[in-house]
DNA sequence: AAGGCTCCTGAAAGCGCTTTCAGTGGCCTT
DNA sequence: AAGGCCACTGAAAGCGCTTTCAGGAGCCTT
């Protein structure tokens, strides 16, 4: 068996899985007493037919449910009607909404999609997931670079279809539809500084590479204060990670605010400091970052910054179907979050430090 | 222009989406001196090929970065190796992990997953879904039954093609993976009665039609006590209305407990409690169900039931696949959520009632 | 009346595969 | 030595569509 495919039927498929015999496109030719180009002509609109056998077709399709086969279309016409989704993960926050916001815009324009996801970037499972990606004759790609097992895929896809990333990161060059999140970091951590805090600590989400436009954000904004940046936290996606580190900055004194990479982990970072029997914001301020549809209901609520993914999805499918109809890529548009302040930030407690 | 078809394309496309040339069978057959049946034979494994002949192709594949065409093989064997998922919703907690569970079982055998998802009951839409699954020649379709688009898009499917459902409420008949929701919501009921609360309310989140199996398990509960059962509290998926009816209820003395359909739903509802000055649990309790990742991070930490949507997901993919090998479906693996107890629920209050 | 258009139509080819089907050669049996 | 079998192979057909391509019909022009 090679290497490139191999069935999914473990045997030579004797219970393999047949597809229904539907009407085909002479079935309705046939019915219709046209001829199967005639039939074709009246479903892709490619050329006029008189009005009299438009009928009779419309018809025939109607009498017989007939709906014409996406493979066959894109096998002869060399064109597809799908896109694909390529994404190392479906269901964390960030992750589903761009998601549904992809399919979304999809869905108006008429485009199937599928999804391939890649979980880690080992190579071979980088490589299997373009390769699903091209086999199946999709028109193009939507990929999320949010982490490193999207970057490697961009990669690996390397431009043998049209493909869009989605990104908190601007980056010159490549088709991509970006939601800058490092001006948001720089604020949100400004706030934290305005308030009296004379620095804030950081707790990173996993990255997409290098730095993620968080991580860069809260450095600048130290930065242009002069403030030494503090060691960086790392958590992974189980919140647990980030109730731990809670936990443990709360044994320090010195840290009075937190900047955490995102809602989900701002909330096991609360709950962690609420578990050493402190109080957020009145011993410890704590941001984060989405706007999670929860975080208004948390108790304290976060004070954190908006982040539109299923827009960003909206943006870059919108980005993709341009590319396809070959107009030249949407404007560069970099969306900057807005800041909403809630409560679990607040002045610096006297109590520490 | 047709009902059933038309193109996402607006004009006659000459701006289209041309899939860019890649090398074909017959390349590979070419290059590596065979014919092409051989190289489908290697491919497929439908047949032996004789040691040389394999390495011969196996090595003009690699050369070439030949991938067979998904389409061209549906087309030629009438096999498909695509599933696809049809559900009302792709972010939401639950939607999302069973989701993930379907794509990575799908994966794992070796299949492709489109994902189509039909936002209402609407009847147009509910067959422009069960259209765009037909139309796709996939092998089979995973639908998720949770709510009434789901339903109807099943129904509308008409068995044309296998299917499994993902519910949570068991029924007859029918080829699916259900979650018994049931029990355990009046294991959670029974819970707060033996607390000494004299009666539970109920926060519905949008049901799957009739009643889903949480409501139903509360109203079981209640009556095998002899309880009348209080009027239900009906949220939608925004957390927002779940807050207002935790308001609403705070001003209600004669509502010590509550179960609500969901986590997110519970916090909305403690939130809105909190903020009338009341306290969770010590003037209401308040379950939740799922055991949403962020239900312990809650202050107060939600008591809950533990659903293992992704787990359901794979279930129900097990089974398609099972259906599609012609073997007889699995048991009807109903699995009861666990129960877990935390800080949500305790004595009824002395200060209420 | 002849030529030239414009419309509309069907025949035929072909998209990239899989699947009969008919060999061909080698190796065993009798 | 003849017959039978078996393993392997390629030619050809065909999956359900789209896309030339070559007409035929009707209508204007000259």
């Amino acid at each position: 068996m090679s290497q490139t495919t191999s069935s999914p039927y473990d045997e030579p498929m004797p219970h393999s899985a047949p597809l229904d015999r539907t009407a085909t496109i002479s079935d309705v030719a046939r019915l219709a007493g046209v001829s199967v180009p005639t039939v074709s002509r009246v479903l892709t609109g490619a050329a006029r037919v008189s009005e009299d056998r438009r009928r009779r077709v419309d018809k025939a399709i109607a009498a017989l449910g007939y709906r014409p086969s996406a493979a066959a279309q894109v096998l002869a016409s060399g064109r597809s009607t799908t896109i694909a989704i390529l994404a190392a993960n479906t269901s964390r926050y960030g992750y589903a909404e761009a998601i549904r916001g992809v399919e979304e815009s999809a869905r108006a324009a008429g485009f199937a999609v599928i999804i391939v996801v890649v979980e880690s970037e080992r190579d071979d499972e980088v490589r299997a997931a373009a390769d699903a990606v091209l086999r199946q004759s999709v028109a193009g790609v939507v990929v999320l670079k949010f982490d490193p097992p999207g970057v490697a895929a961009l990669k690996a896809l390397q431009s043998a279809i049209p493909a869009v990333a989605l990104s908190g990161v601007p980056e010159a060059g490549v088709p991509q539809a970006v939601l800058d999140e490092s001006e948001a970091a720089a604020a949100l951590t400004e706030h934290l500084l305005s308030l009296g805090h004379s620095t804030v600590h950081h707790v990173r989400i996993p990255p997409s590479g290098k730095e993620d436009g968080r991580t860069t954000g809260w450095r600048l904004a130290l930065q242009r204060h002069g403030i030494p940046t503090p060691p960086i936290e790392d958590v992974s996606w189980d919140v647990s990670t980030a109730h731990e580190i809670g936990v443990r900055l709360a044994s320090d004194p010195a840290v009075t605010a937190i900047f955490c990479g995102n809602d989900e982990t701002a909330m096991g970072v609360i709950r962690g400091i609420h578990d050493t029997g402190l109080n957020v914001p009145d011993d410890i301020s704590v941001v984060g970052f989405d706007d999670h549809p929860l975080a208004p209901m948390f108790i304290p609520a976060l004070t954190t910054a908006r982040q539109d993914f299923a827009e960003l999805g909206r943006h870059g499918t919108a980005q993709l179907l341009a590319l396809l109809k070959g107009e030249s890529p949407l404007a560069l548009e970099t969306v900057e979050p807005p800041l909403v302040f809630r409560e679990s930030t607040a002045l610096p407690s006297s109590r520490r430090r």
